[in-house]
DNA sequence: TCCCGCTATATCGACGCGATACATCGCGGC
DNA sequence: GCCGCGATGTATCGCGTCGATATAGCGGGA
């Protein structure tokens, strides 16, 4: 939920709400957009909860833009939320939202996200695929006939995606044994690096 | 919403309940997934608004079997909410549920909600391009670019879907026309057959 | 100077979701 | 014969998100 997407951005550095709202925008625009009625207040919940801080860079006394950071119990929490996070429902419908932040995580970790969805898209397309069959022998108007085989059509896409997605990571699990890498990175993003010299860098508003 | 799904299920025969979600299921299984926590206090919504009604009220004194039926009034509403309704936000991602009635509705009609829906898509698509262009040039890890790639691609194939259902549309229209039909049909089903159980016929992908 | 649009925070009511509770029915096993 | 269990069926509760809206400082252009 928003709750994972605002711990994600505020690890890659310190936002106030708005500038969260552009950003979300920016990296999911396609899937998601948050609106302001459902950031706030989690924000507030995230505070009282201690996984972010309000962050003041300096002079700013006015309550005027808040900016947060998040903390220690946060970067547990966001890790938490990521690789586990109730099964089933939600998460499978944000599933765009992990991938955003699948660079804090390790290989293994990523290809075992990327199996597991991939095994919820198959379940989804046989179920479509023996509704349509049993629509296409008995009624059924052209409209829901169409709407269902284009529904298959995308989930075969996106099955497809996935498996790019899949052979990519494998292809970088071998070539970093391959390479000698000492990362074998147990289910967590490399210890080595946790701050990466250049998550964002250039994301200035202009 | 749900007002429209329930309408148009219980246009073509009266259900109850768990009835009205096995048939959505069927349906719009794909896109949607309705739960009792919406349909029941919606349905009661709905018989008090008086546009539907209790059907079998006589000898069942049990909760028991609540069989509901549209009303003329749930008629009216429910051609309303198919044509017209709310634009913008929630009529986009609903979009599906529409064209699963699109047989209540004429060729018209159908041709300009179908355009509606392409315009949008196509704003989406062209502001989907831009980000991924700004973000090509920039940082953005692969996964973020992996993912707005996708939702591209993604568009594309849902507007030359609406592309084929276009013409297939244009198509039934000049055949109505050429052969003679006496169907200019307001902007409303044609009254003279309500229940036409295949507006258009052919259609398959391929 | 005044107005407009962008930045920024905040709240409200409505609504759909998932979980849960609680009845009834039918059917197959033992 | 009766027992359990899963499918049918109705209903409610809390929660999270949404869209609309309010408010206010800010900077730029006519």
């Amino acid at each position: 939920m928003l709750e994972l997407a605002i711990l994600g951005l505020l690890k890659e550095r310190a936002m106030h709400g708005y500038e969260l709202r552009k950003q979300l925008g920016q990296k999911l625009g396609f899937f998601w957009t948050v609106s302001f009625g459902s950031l706030y207040p989690t924000l507030k919940k995230l505070e009282r909860r201690g996984v972010v801080e309000k962050f003041f860079p300096g002079d700013q006394t006015s309550r005027r833009k808040q900016v947060y950071r998040i903390t220690a119990a946060g970067e547990a929490e966001f890790l938490e939320l990521l690789t586990e996070g109730a099964h089933s429902a939600w998460e499978e419908d944000k599933f765009p939202l992990r991938l955003a932040f699948f660079r804090h995580v390790g290989p293994e970790t990523r290809i075992r996200l990327l199996e597991r969805r991939k095994a919820y898209l198959e379940d989804k397309l046989d179920e479509g695929r023996r509704v349509l069959n049993r629509a296409r022998r008995g009624m059924s108007d052209t409209y829901t006939l169409s709407l269902m085989r284009h529904g298959v059509e995308t989930t075969e896409h996106d099955l497809a995606w996935l498996d790019t997605l899949i052979t990519a990571e494998r292809a970088t699990l071998s070539d970093g044994k391959a390479a000698g890498a000492a990362a074998p990175a147990g289910a967590i993003a490399e210890p080595g690096a946790p701050e990466d010299p250049r998550p964002t860098e250039e994301l200035q508003t202009k």
